[in-house]
DNA sequence: CCGTGTGAAGTCCTTCACAGCT
DNA sequence: AGCTGTGAAGGACTTCACACGG
């Protein structure tokens, strides 16, 4: 009713969908909806979002459906959308630096405040106003920072072991883009984002 | 026990994932494997992995396991990755660019044969020896090549446009990367790479 | 005897359908 | 009357466990 007992990935992940949704009726100025209108409009399914409220709690009005803001805004707080992370970024190739323009932006809850690269000619450079580290420092450097998250951004066959080096330094989560099968560690959340993968997975259903 | 009935993405993935993994079997000079030996060394679910096979046939051999070569390009056949797909970019931002360079890599079955951008400045230029075409022209452009795929990297805000820009003009597949739920077209299978929604899970499951 | 291939069991996730609140 | 919140039904995915082939 209250607590979460265990959440699933998948709920959670609807969770930031609908709020991202929400945060669009909000620009265009709804201040209500109902579970079939959203759903419809978005191409969600209505009796699956409300169930996956259903395990924080009880947010609408029956008869009338959600007040957009606050739904929006306790959305927010239980995804602690309200407080920042900090992120460390581990790989300052392109994808790496893509990704590092891409959170610089301030109004987002992630802030990148350490940033670590392999390669002699960009360490000691700065991207915005962060310098960029040595990896073989990710031990000595992330416990000075506040990270928390680290994006690891850096071939696959380097993966594996600054992922190493990330658990030893204290990180508590870590989202990997290199395509591999990281040998994961039981205290560090990792999840993976393999885009090679799910393109692999179009090729599949191509005609020719 | 011969044909996919319907196969499931999860399934799919999984392939792609036990490909990858074969290879490095191979790189490493292994030849044969059991799926339990394949399990524990990559931490994944021998009886799951053989559920897996056994949509698309049998591969093994009873009491001894698979033969890592002949499971590799049976698996490469049939994700139908012994061809090559061709691919358009839309959105040469820093996230596009860093996926069309990480695209050309050619020993990789995917080739990029168009790009755009609404960029004036970069409209014209070329990205390696592909001219980038100015996104209002992808219905007229795409025909004219033999792009199957899109991979759509641009701002959430142009997503929806340049999605039913795309549809229009006959591509099969959409690979999105743009934070954003798309109303999605029947015809064209679309897959989303939702990259912020995996960093909020992780921030979710954070201490403070 | 070992490991695959596979029905059956178990678990997890989604949809249905309706009681109850507004 | 309309819509939420929710038990119960249904479906999808994973694990179990063992018959069978090598």
């Amino acid at each position: 009713m209250t607590e979460p007992a265990e959440i699933s990935s998948l709920t959670l992940n609807r969770l930031s969908l609908y709020l991202r949704c929400l945060r669009q009726l909000q620009d265009a100025g709804t201040t209500h909806v109902s579970s079939g209108q959203f759903a419809q409009h978005f191409e969600l399914s209505a009796s699956l979002m409300r169930k996956d409220l259903a395990h924080f709690g009880e947010f609408g009005i029956r008869g009338t459906g959600y007040r957009v803001d606050d739904l929006a805004a306790r959305l927010t707080t239980l995804l602690g959308l309200d407080r920042i992370h900090n992120l460390a970024v581990v790989g300052m190739g392109s994808l790496g630096s893509a990704l590092a323009r891409y959170l610089s932006f301030n109004d987002k809850p992630f802030r990148i405040v350490a940033a670590f690269d392999v390669d002699g000619r960009k360490v000691g450079h700065k991207i915005g106003h962060l310098v960029i580290h040595h990896s073989r420092d990710i031990p000595e450097v992330i416990p000075q920072t506040e990270a928390q998250i680290a994006v690891l951004s850096v071939p696959a066959s380097a993966a594996q072991q600054c992922y190493e080096d990330l658990t030893v330094s204290g990180i508590e989560a870590v989202l990997n883009f290199a395509p591999t099968q990281l040998k994961q560690h039981p205290a560090v959340r990792t999840k993976s984002v393999d885009f090679q993968i799910n393109l692999e997975e179009l090729a599949y259903f191509l005609s020719s």
